[in-house]
DNA sequence: GTCCGTCCTTGACCTGTATCAAATTCCACC
DNA sequence: GGTGGAATTTGATACAGGTCAAGGACGGAC
């Protein structure tokens, strides 16, 4: 969800679960944790489904397991803005706050790992530690969220795409295992146009023709409508504008 | 720096010091903060000054006092973009990140309430609560950078300009006593043009043309370049593109 | 006072993206 | 393998907001 190479180093490679975690995970976080396992269960959605529509109540918080969930804001008129992108690991629920401020809906099919809220907020005043790295994983979510106000209010749509495959990219390289750092990287497109377009805050006409443009250019190759190659990352992301530094990790 | 007529329910009147808390106090919080007292320390900046840069090595983090400051970033060809605005209580800079991850400037003259990295971090490791109530507070404030996407991607100029001034209008009507809440809000402009159009992902014309446009139509009245009336709130946030259910609280 | 510099306003014009309107591709299902 | 429908692409045109340029208002220094 980040635009620039953000560090992904907190994700911690699980032996337990096949997932890769980068904050909270029930089942082999921390001794801590684990009393987590005992107000746990699981949800499935299928693709398309809305899990919770902006207003509603929402007596869980949750963890994804696997597939892609959305954040979406609508305007009275219909204007669609997406704010958060849950990838497996991500972590959507807060809290404190029983009403959700925005639709969330599944992209793919999704499986939750959702806990009752009374019980996680109760587990939160007793488990330092939980409160702790949910910190840190709001704060990461924070800068992402950030980054993408720059793309929205500065970028141009041509930057706004290659920032959006750089990140699906990067993510994909990080999944893979990343064969040969500077080689091609390959991956499906999880979106479809209408969702990189609510993503971006384009029109997905807008999408199609600056895909198209990227693809003309040798920037990117596609194979279907879904499948794309990237034969240079460094070439798409100055395309995406971003500083090339790599981002700084602390 | 919420769009939408959020609660700003969690600020605290504090009969120890002048200003409302809306999370972390190190004055006058709670038993388990006062050891807080032991690690601050204030600093002064003036407007215009840039406390941090990008990048920078920040060794502290720290509550404005008062005094207005921003977040923003730059891409390489100067292009900027705010990501936040921090007004009295708000909290700057993260626990567990030394590096800023972006310019952080003074708007007007600037009070902070600095901790020191290290100290701090000790003591978020041994007061759970504190631990909470930032979790608490970054949640709010992720959930106005939501918002603020909302705007960036979807909102023509004259709603954003109008969003704007229903936020700061609110603000000032919440720090002022709100004397008949249906009448009329006043208030000074804390920022230039340019730095509007840097929040709202504008051009200063832009920005100086949408401000004389609701002008002429008698949303606001101007006197001199700053002075605001706000004479019909509820006509500006109608402007604003808001729903007007006031926000859903719990 | 007046001079200067910064901030703001307004105008004319241009460009990037939205909008409206067809095709075209692709996939699922028969 | 054919068929229907959704997703995507492409084209023509409109318009919001950007860009460039020229004043104007205001405040501080002297």
């Amino acid at each position: 969800m980040s635009v620039k190479p953000r560090p992904l180093a907190p994700q911690i490679a699980c032996g337990d679960c096949q997932i890769r975690h980068r904050a909270v995970c029930a089942r082999c976080d921390g001794d801590e944790l684990r009393a987590l396992e005992e107000i746990k269960y699981y949800r499935r959605f299928e693709a398309g489904q809305t899990l919770v529509w902006s207003g509603d109540r929402m007596d869980f918080v949750a963890s994804v397991v696997n597939g892609i969930a959305t954040l979406t804001q609508t305007m009275e008129d219909g204007r669609r803005q997406m704010v958060g992108l849950l990838l497996p690991s991500d972590f959507v629920g807060r809290p404190g706050r029983a009403r959700a401020p925005y639709d969330v809906t599944a992209t793919t099919d999704v499986m939750l790992c959702c806990f009752r809220r009374e019980p996680f907020e109760a587990m939160i005043r007793e488990t330092p530690h939980l409160a702790q790295r949910l910190l840190e994983m709001t704060l990461d979510e924070l800068d992402a969220a950030r980054e993408w106000m720059l793309l929205l209010g500065r970028k141009t749509a041509r930057e706004k795409i290659a920032s959006l495959l750089a990140i699906l990219a990067r993510r994909n390289a990080t999944l893979q295992a990343r064969a040969g750092s500077g080689g091609t990287i390959t991956f499906d497109l999880p979106l479809t146009r209408e969702a990189m377009s609510d993503y971006l805050g384009l029109t997905l006409e807008t999408v199609s023709r600056q895909i198209s443009a990227l693809r003309r250019d040798g920037v990117i190759h596609l194979e279907g409508k879904r499948h794309i190659t990237v034969p240079d990352m460094n070439r798409l992301l100055s395309e995406a504008g971003d500083d090339s530094d790599g981002g700084l990790v602390d």
